[in-house]
DNA sequence: TTGAAAGCGCTACCAA
DNA sequence: TTGGTAGCGCTTTCAA
């Protein structure tokens, strides 16, 4: 149980144990190379420290040598998605790999909190910040974020100024089209996500590469806009195959409405794949891998993201540099489970 | 985009610019009661703090007070889970309003890693540690997480040495059953998860309550495990279906088995709610808002689960306390959706 | 009402 | 190969 508050030994507790300075278990501690110490020297200190319990204290540390080796991570109610766990997994995984730890802190979408946040993190010294959005979009971060290397992840802001990682939107949408295409569908349904939203515009432009390349037509009748539920999902697609010539295939702009295609296709008399193929987009794993059958999607890669933002904050931090902010899209993977066939005849 | 590393004025800095001493800025800056100063005092203060954008140095305040207002967030693998977002969100929410921060580590369910963890956590001096498993079981946790206030979530260790908090899972099986019973249910199935886990030794020891206090005997016939995916629950739930006396509601211990039940019974040729109720367990929103009916659920705690760990080390790091570790139940709450109606006939 | 100064624990420069 | 010691920025006691 919680031990009561006794305080740790420090540096001068060990130097003393083994009548040694503090600077040579300093030396010895932290492996300095330049410090010649023999090795019987230092498995006398390695004893005395496992001995005493010894534990360096983290706040000194920082203080002496101003590094924190710490990240910032605010989220505007991220952490709240079933993704957010892979954001988060993939930035602290990366972080822990290069001896670095991250505050989390969830904003909620209050602008106040999150400028409160990044000042509190500001004081912590961190080394870098992470804003993380819930989906991709445009935000307005922060003045204050800019006073420390800050990447953006999910999202962007207007003016460019501030390095970003989002999902390549356009690639993923590509994909998930050839998906089909290589099947030898030529009709092919597209039920989008609300217009406008970045996610929406990226996925049909791929949607629409995808025919070009493959010398297909755009059929506007094809295309539709859900609102990303099941429900949305359910009628759309209903409308779709109400078309005199119905697509053999639909694209969904998210496996929720998928989710809500199978099911409007079924009531429609229709079977997934035999009579119509279906392909969504975000792998959501819980829908996607257990819906009968198993969901061709093409998954948001949210765990990349998250290490790419802390790989590039590592190299600010490394090395600071002053060219114009990237902004990185990060590809989209397919995911093959059942819903894709070949057109019937 | 990233300043050049120039470092913050200090407060002697400050106290310099209005020709005071550190110590007067100080009073100021953390406004200490017993220092009597004139407003006037403090406005110039605060002046030339804004002027010269000071900023205290969390380290050297750690440093001189000891108090580092942090706490470690450590998990075994959760933040990849649907969950975890929650969880964090919880803790991370209280822990913010009572001045604290979260340091959130993912161990990846690697025992060194988890014990480095918890150690370099320590290093920093950590006011106390939640340690969130991935689903709720026995866990063996690293003996140097008892140097410090610590609570496991959603886990518990076999000696009880440790405070720990998870979900009423009885009590989440009695609700679930009674919500079958109260619209009529007699002959009610389960299917439950795999045999052994806590999950499914609680929900079964619920429903069995449940029909006990209803006066319904146990019949079992009924109860089956699946394997906590989708296409289990379909195959369970038509073996359920095929007993001479079929059940008219299942209880089905996961939303993913319910989906695979919602399956399984349109294959049979039976409709949900209309010919069998059913009931899920877990609240997977992405499942159970979207599924045709949409699922009555019961949900975890998982926000709750979180704050309550942080609660109780908040109260613990104020007050170091020697009575024997608690097990926090945390109860489920029941999620009324579409999938629940009276028996046929 | 304000200030001087000690000291939290550590690193790293300079010396020996 | 090892040690003395200054000083990182802050709080807080004691004194004025």
């Amino acid at each position: 149980m919680a031990r009561s508050k006794k305080s740790y030994p420090t540096i001068t507790d060990v130097a003393r144990a083994v009548d040694l300075s503090p600077t040579t278990v300093s030396f010895v501690i932290n492996d300095v190379p330049y410090a010649n110490i023999p090795e019987e020297t230092r498995e006398r200190v390695w004893q005395a420290v496992k001995a005493l319990g010894y534990r360096p204290n983290a706040a000194a540390k920082v203080l002496r040598t101003q590094r924190t080796h710490t990240i910032g991570f605010v989220t505007d109610e991220v952490a709240s998605t079933p993704f957010a766990g892979q954001v988060i997994k993939g930035a602290q995984e990366l972080a822990w790999d290069n001896g670095k730890m991250l505050i989390v802190i969830n904003a909620g979408g209050n602008p106040s909190v999150l400028e409160a946040a990044v000042e509190v993190l500001l004081d912590r010294q961190v080394e870098g910040i992470i804003y993380a959005a819930v989906y991709h979009q445009e935000v307005q971060p922060p003045p204050n974020l800019s006073e420390v290397p800050a990447v953006l992840l999910d999202c962007y802001c207007a003016d460019r100024s501030l390095p970003s990682v989002v999902p390549n939107e356009v690639g993923g949408g590509r994909l998930d089209t050839d998906l089909l295409i290589a099947q030898g569908h030529r009709r092919i349904g597209f039920i989008n996500l609300n217009p406008g939203i970045p996610a929406a515009v990226g996925r049909l432009q791929g949607y629409r590469e995808a025919l070009a390349a493959a010398g297909i037509a755009f059929d506007p009748a094809l295309v539709r806009h859900g609102n990303a539920q099941a429900d949305g999902g359910y009628h759309q697609i209903q409308q779709l195959m109400r078309l005199d010539a119905p697509p053999t295939a639909v694209f969904c702009g998210t496996d929720r409405t998928a989710m809500g295609a199978y099911d409007g296709l079924r009531d429609f008399g229709l079977r997934v794949p035999q009579d119509v193929s279906i392909v969504g987009f975000d792998n959501q794993e819980i829908i996607a891998a257990y819906l009968r059958p198993a969901l061709t999607t093409v998954a948001l890669p949210h765990y990349e993201m998250g290490r790419w933002a802390v790989q590039y904050l590592l190299n600010l931090i490394k090395q600071p540099s002053a060219t114009t902010p990237p902004q990185r899209l990060e590809p989209c993977s397919p995911i093959i489970r059942e819903s894709v066939r070949p057109p019937a005849g």
